[in-house]
DNA sequence: AACTATTCATAACT
DNA sequence: TAGTTATGAATAGTT
């Protein structure tokens, strides 16, 4: 790649070959993790090098959650035959393989928060997936409180429609712009359940215009 | 790398960043295919796209095989398994009472977000409190960031202590705003002494005594 | 998908 | 083993 073009084929010189290779691979993990960030894309790296020491990069997580995620990933539609990529679909066990791992660095992040910090080691880039996920689950939340309020303020409407009039309505509607609304009073005249829809997304709340 | 140096952050353009990513990706599996051909390595490498769809690479035999090969190498003190329990050295009980009842809300959460909501039934009580639990994590998770950014710059103004100065905090200023800061990479290129910002918004914190 | 202007990575050299 | 440099590669923005 500089000062003669590469030749795609062994380097004989074990001298050269083992610079080649530090450089090489140093390169490659940088890649990586570009990616990973600039992408928003969870990579894994496994390298053994000719004499079988073992080198690897996991941008998110564990190897192993990688690989447990990979081998359900492949599992399915590992009919690809070209052994060197393919892509497959979000199925069910897959998304259990998300979920766990995302249950598993919540988890990670509770001990953090209210642990012992010196006892639990988190890094910038799982502190960085933590809060995305907060962001997620914020914005869901809410929108299920949102779609929750609706509702209630429908069946309110309805039992009330012949009594003295909406008043409550508009306290409801007036605490939902400060992002709570009395619940124990709701629960209470509320007693059938609430099926919420408000899209289940993979949207960050900085891309729906939510701010947090 | 061309036509502008790259910011190392997510991509927020989803276009951009599906094109960078589909661009970038070649690029990474190339350079492991010649790394691997030039320096007589062994190479996998498993990506998962943001959106869940997998790419991998094994330059030889299977990517099993490269996968047994791993877990034999990086050595048997794996020692996983913390799936659901709150196994704390801290002492306190009641602690990891709390804790164990804020997991179960929160799985509860996760199956009710991704899950059938049909199936997940959750009160708005459960809602509320859930709620809260993801603003003080949030505020702890970018209290932890602002902490490792702050150390970092204690680092890199010792580093450059006698050198020019306060040039790039604008920079970190518009990374803090994006609720995000490139980490590893980061730390190599910034040069300046960084700027903490104090102080959140959008957030209520009131149960802590925190204002933000 | 194809095309550059640039930046980046790195092979050879020191 | 580490640093420098000339050069080839990769790629961001654009068409």
């Amino acid at each position: 790649m500089a000062r003669g073009k590469v030749q795609l084929r062994r380097i004989e010189n074990p001298v050269h070959r083992q610079v080649t290779f530090c450089k090489r691979r140093a390169g490659l993990l940088k890649k990586a993790r570009e990616l990973s960030v600039l992408c928003d894309a969870r990579i894994g790296i496994i390298i053994f090098s000719a004499h079988g020491k073992l080198y690897d990069l996991a941008t998110a997580g564990t190897m192993e959650e990688l690989i447990e995620r990979y081998k359900t990933a492949s599992g399915e539609a590992a009919l690809q035959g070209d052994g060197g990529g393919g892509e497959h679909r979000m199925d069910p066990k897959q998304e259990t393989m998300v979920l766990q791992q995302e249950i598993n660095l919540l988890q990670k992040g509770l001990r953090y928060i209210y642990g012992n910090r010196a006892n639990e080691h988190m890094t910038i880039e799982e502190l960085n997936a933590l809060e995305r996920y907060l962001e997620i689950w914020m914005y869901n939340i809410r929108s299920a409180k949102e779609g929750m309020l609706k509702a209630a303020n429908e069946i309110l409407q309805e039992k009330i429609v012949e009594q003295s009039g909406l008043l409550d309505v508009g306290v409801m509607v007036a605490d939902q712009q400060n992002g709570h609304f009395s619940t124990v009073p709701l629960i209470e005249e509320i007693t059938n359940p609430l099926t919420i829809l408000s899209g289940y997304s993979n949207c960050r709340g900085s891309e729906m215009g939510y701010s947090f």
